[in-house]
DNA sequence: CTATTATTCAACTGACTTATTGAATATAAA
DNA sequence: TTTATATTCAATAAGTCAGTTGAATAATAG
């Protein structure tokens, strides 16, 4: 009897051991800066190798060894076209998993509370918008919904009723702004500034502007929720 | 002009490395296997250091640090009191990302699926009962609810309608339980094996026994949700 | 087949993490 | 005040991680 409870003891450990190490593993690979990076670049769209080194300002040998990590406990794919190897992310859980903890940081974390709120004052984009006020807004129709990300982010997928005006173009197609709407400016997400930076420049034109509150990932995750329910 | 886009380009940098560090420093306090059993420790109820150590086998020191790590993030806070510092959670918005986090590795990590469902397997405890079968079972009444953890935990919090019946008391409160009802163990959580070994012992006897996929904390963070909503 | 380009691999350095030890601090009981 | 006990701090050694370099591989265009 008393050696059996021993081994149960044992068996227990053992048990706990390969839960904690792997869940440990995982949490790992997420707790790194330019991985985070780039995973903000992957939820818009399969990028190169070159395209994320592009976009984040990592050195090329050191961008493949954190995909080399972020493939190893599954949380990107890659597949291999002509000259290039795209990477994208493995599943829509992760995603949805993944928008939890950036809430919790933003929310609970008081630094980053602070440095968000600072950046956003700077843009005088303090009122940004939730998903649940803009499901409001979207209904009554008097506003625009900008979409400030690259042109082929937006093509790889966006939010309904969204128009694509990538922040660089943003000066040279205001003609295109209609004067009488609301504009509401989203781009990647809370970590990103495009929508601030746009929210910056058309509020000093004299549009009445705000930006979301997050961006295309967290809505596509929201829109799987509410379509599995 | 040129000048302004790169200060602009600057700041923008600056921000999402404050965004990023923050992120990274609050998952690599996740990162480590026994903060993580730690942390499973403090969601069932607030523990002195000396508790942890006889809990999960870390030597003091070590438990000492880990938990100046979790503290540092504001995971956990602390209280002094007589000999002993007392730590706890510091909120639930914590234990609700974590439980998003364990959900998706359970699920999503073959190797940790796999562990999961040996483990279970052996204890006959395959079938687990989810939380939403958990309410409908309740209704109709036939269930004993049984909480096989130490008598201080199910103190400090318990599922409504449960039985304290701790693990090691088990062979001896045998004439306690009904022959006729159904009977369903939960524990700490999905990684804890007290709930696994009750179903074995008792499936041993002949009795109709289940255990919770889920323990006491993820019950009581669904509660909350259910009342913020 | 050769040259070009994109990516990965291997080796190395410096920086952080972990676990262990023993000393220091703080509380409460004798 | 002294003594015992719980916890933290400081120093160390071993292990892991991050960033850099240059070479190796793999796909394509000429």
């Amino acid at each position: 009897m008393f050696v059996y409870l021993i081994v149960n003891m044992m068996k227990s450990r053992e048990f706990k051991d390969v839960m904690y190490d792997g869940l440990s593993r995982l949490l790992k690979a997420l707790a790194n800066p330019q991985r985070l990076e780039i995973i903000e670049m992957l939820s818009q769209e399969e990028k190169s190798v070159e395209g994320i080194v592009q976009s984040t300002g990592i050195s090329v040998a050191n961008a493949s060894q954190h995909l080399q990590i972020l493939k190893s406990v599954n949380i990107v794919r890659s597949r291999k076209q002509g000259h290039y190897v795209y990477y994208s992310l493995a599943n829509n859980e992760f995603l949805a998993m993944y928008h939890h903890i950036v809430k919790y940081a933003i929310n609970e974390i008081a630094e980053l509370e602070r440095t968000l709120s600072r950046q956003r004052e700077d843009c005088k984009a303090l009122q940004a918008v939730s998903l649940e006020e803009l499901e409001e807004l979207v209904k009554n129709e008097n506003v625009l919904l900008m979409d400030v990300r690259p042109v082929s982010e937006f093509q790889s997928g966006h939010i309904g009723g969204a128009v694509s005006i990538p922040l660089d173009e943003l000066i040279s197609r205001l003609k295109d702004l209609p004067g009488n709407k609301e504009i509401i400016a989203y781009c990647r997400g809370p970590f990103c500034v495009l929508a601030d930076e746009a929210v910056k420049t058309l509020s000093e034109k004299g549009y009445k502007v705000r930006r979301l509150d997050f961006g295309y990932p967290e809505w596509k995750t929201r829109l799987m929720e509410s379509k599995a329910v």
